[in-house]
DNA sequence: TGCCAGGCCGGGT
DNA sequence: ACCCGGCATGGC
């Protein structure tokens, strides 16, 4: 059976209602949020952008001034402190150097060509990138995390196999291009899986994808 | 207490 | 082309 997507999100929107993402202020700090978050809990990011704001080093220019050690102590509470940190400084180098620091100016290069210029800095992935794109600068690109993979394997929809390129055309093969809808979309699929579809074990009895599942499936620790 | 969180990279086979 | 370990803090 194909992935209903467009069933599956109504019923995640009449479920958990919108979202509000990406938490932030502004484009910068979502920017910054997006590095800082990978693998990690949100709560641990919000005390490491609290470090930025206090020190008043949330914007490009300022932040790229911060030394390299300065920095990774600031961040130090989103964890992987000293690799994201050189992740954080690669970033900043792009964006102060090609753009002299302007967000806006870097969102007005096309999408494709953005998406990979950013996808070619060390430390930026697709999920990290294609945050950026979507969250940051308002751009259609859709975002695919472990929950989008895990709900949607573990109803059988794709194979515990598909990597990132693979679900993302999945999403944006079915679904309009529409930045608000993969806004959207993907917070509604994080906010499924932290309720309802965890690692260890899922808690399908009051999930509102629950009748969707195979009769029989197998679960994997994905 | 161990497991997990809104990834990504590098090295070994 | 895989597969795996490293990176690290904080919450439950």
């Amino acid at each position: 059976m194909a992935a209903p997507l467009q069933e599956i999100y109504e019923r995640l929107f009449i479920a958990f209602g919108p979202q509000d993402w990406w938490p932030g202020d502004s484009p910068f700090e979502i920017m910054v949020g997006a590095v800082l978050v990978q693998n990690t809990a949100w709560r641990n990011v919000e005390r490491a952008i609290e470090n930025l704001r206090d020190a008043d080093v949330m914007n490009p220019h300022a932040l790229y001034a911060v030394p390299s050690a300065e920095l990774a102590e600031m961040i130090r509470p989103a964890g992987y402190y000293q690799v994201k940190a050189k992740r954080l400084r690669n970033l900043l180098k792009f964006v102060v150097e090609e753009f002299d620091g302007s967000l806006e100016a870097m969102f007005a290069t096309s999408l494709p060509t953005l998406r990979e210029q950013l996808l070619s800095i060390h430390g930026i992935g697709p999920e990290t990138a294609d945050a950026i794109l979507l969250y940051a600068g308002g751009l259609p690109t859709f975002v695919v995390d472990t929950y989008a993979h895990r709900v949607l394997a573990r109803h059988g929809w794709i194979g515990y196999d598909a990597d990132y390129h693979e679900i993302k055309d999945l999403f944006e093969s079915i679904l309009p291009q529409d930045a608000q809808l993969y806004n959207e979309y993907h917070a509604l699929l994080v906010r499924v899986g932290k309720d309802f579809c965890k690692r260890a074990e899922p808690k399908c009895d009051a999930c509102p994808l629950v009748d969707l599942l195979p009769k029989s499936r197998i679960v994997e620790p994905l």
